[in-house]
RNA sequence: GGGGGAAUUCCAGAGCGGUCAAAUGGGGCAGACUGUAAAUCUGUUGUCUACGACUUCGAUGGUUCGAAUCCAUCUUCCCCCA
């Protein structure tokens, strides 16, 4: 269940709920946990104290190891990892992206080499549904193919309209498993995903195609991939006004707080990117004043906080220099402060665009920080 | 006391007459990272008035057109025998 509770321009502030209990306020960011886990040593438990709402795992990843067959004989994936909040997974379309050398596409789906052991494996959009079934989680992505940066025309029109039709085969698949009585997650939803690469054209032709199919919701896919913010944000200028206003959108994989702020202006309610905890682990870390490389020698004896105006579990309590000397000590505990002061600002960001939209200010705050935020301390 | 070995750029450690400002690690410094094959990857690391020049390979003195590389002496460390 969706529903916009305000617009301001074309960003919009709602409500989302799923079936497994949980509502979740949008704009949100989901905070990346492909493994089950957020890397760099951060737990469910974690996640809860950090003011996330909803995390989201991999299919592709959670199939190989430890297996979803295991997953759900553990009780489905919320179960597992002990997070009862909702979750999302993505179903493997990345992957046909971030493991190219290792795949080969045809109509049916995708074969991969295990990039764990090299084991042959295929997954097409049925497997794909069946796998995050059997996770149980409560917002399964169709089975896409995200493109490469850059693509011809050809390749992209050829690959989206495989994708279209893949989404109607998830649709139908998705729809079968969840009737079934011993389905882990009965109320599971699917979001289908637009592609077309950086093609208005594709773009649009492929969002007006999959809209038919009354998906529970809409992503855009594809994007953050090499090309120029300007074409991300153009891209979603074009294919925004195609998108159900009454279902929620998603932009996968974006991205920085500047590209955050800038897709909520365009109308995206939901996003997940990996370069909070991505940076974290390797010292780079967010902050309302800017971006602070904890690696840099000028924090050798700093004896203030990363960010002043940070309350997270980190900034309360340690100081620059101190987690400087943790990650130059190799101590597994910098990586775990940083993922977690990174994924505090990323989801303060999301609280504050929302409190913004409340308050009807969004475009101060968006004047404000977009753009900025990425800047050098 | 006798015999043997070694000293290389921040560290370890290659090099054994020219193609050596000197391999490779590590450390240092900086950069990248956008639905996670990423606790990863890349650049850089003698000095300068910098597409060239200058000073380096324990010290000093030699041999040679040319030495980190050969010789002599010295210094320091290590090993073995007494």
């Amino acid at each position: 269940m969706f529903k916009v509770i305000k617009y301001q321009g074309r960003a919009r502030r709602g409500q989302f709920s799923c079936a497994h209990g949980g509502v979740v306020q949008t704009p949100v960011f989901m905070n990346v946990g492909t493994q089950g886990a957020i890397k760099g040593g951060v737990s469910a438990h974690d996640l809860r104290e950090i003011g996330c709402q909803i995390e989201l795992s991999n299919t592709y990843h959670l199939h190989l190891r430890p297996g979803d067959q295991v997953v759900r004989t553990m009780g489905g994936l919320h179960q597992f990892m002990n997070w009862d909040g909702p979750i999302l997974t993505d179903s493997g379309g990345f992957q046909v992206f971030s493991l190219a050398s290792l795949r080969k596409i045809k109509e049916e789906g995708v074969t991969f080499a295990s990039h764990i052991d090299g084991h042959r494996i295929f997954m097409g959009p049925e497997e794909s549904m069946q796998i995050q079934s059997n996770l149980g989680s409560d917002i399964a992505m169709a089975f896409d193919e995200c493109v490469e940066n850059p693509a011809t025309h050809e390749y992209a029109k050829a690959s989206c309209e495989r994708t279209a039709r893949w989404l109607e085969r998830c649709v139908a698949e998705h729809r079968r498993l969840n009737a079934l009585p011993d389905t882990v997650n009965p109320g599971q939803m699917l979001f289908g995903i637009n592609q077309g690469a950086t093609f208005p054209d594709l773009r649009v032709w492929h969002m007006d195609e999959i809209a038919k199919l009354n998906c529970d919701g809409y992503a855009i896919g594809g994007l953050a991939v090499g090309e120029p913010a300007e074409v991300m944000y153009d891209i979603i200028d074009a294919v925004e006004p195609h998108m159900p206003q009454d279902k929620p959108r998603y932009l996968m994989g974006v991205g920085t707080p500047s590209n955050i702020i800038e897709a909520v202006s365009r109308g995206v309610d939901f996003f997940d990117c990996v370069m909070p905890s991505r940076n974290g682990r390797h010292g780079k870390l967010f902050t309302w004043e800017g971006t602070v490389n904890i690696l840099n020698r000028k924090y050798e004896t700093d004896p203030s906080p990363v960010s002043e105006s940070c309350s997270c579990p980190c900034c309360r309590s340690f100081s620059k220099a101190y987690l400087r000397h943790l990650f130059k000590a190799d101590e597994v505990l910098a990586l775990r402060l940083s993922v977690l002061h990174n994924l505090w600002f990323y989801n303060e960001l999301m609280q504050k665009l929302r409190d913004a939209l409340d308050a009807g200010t969004f475009d101060e705050f968006r004047a404000k920080y977009s753009g900025k935020l990425e800047q050098r301390v």
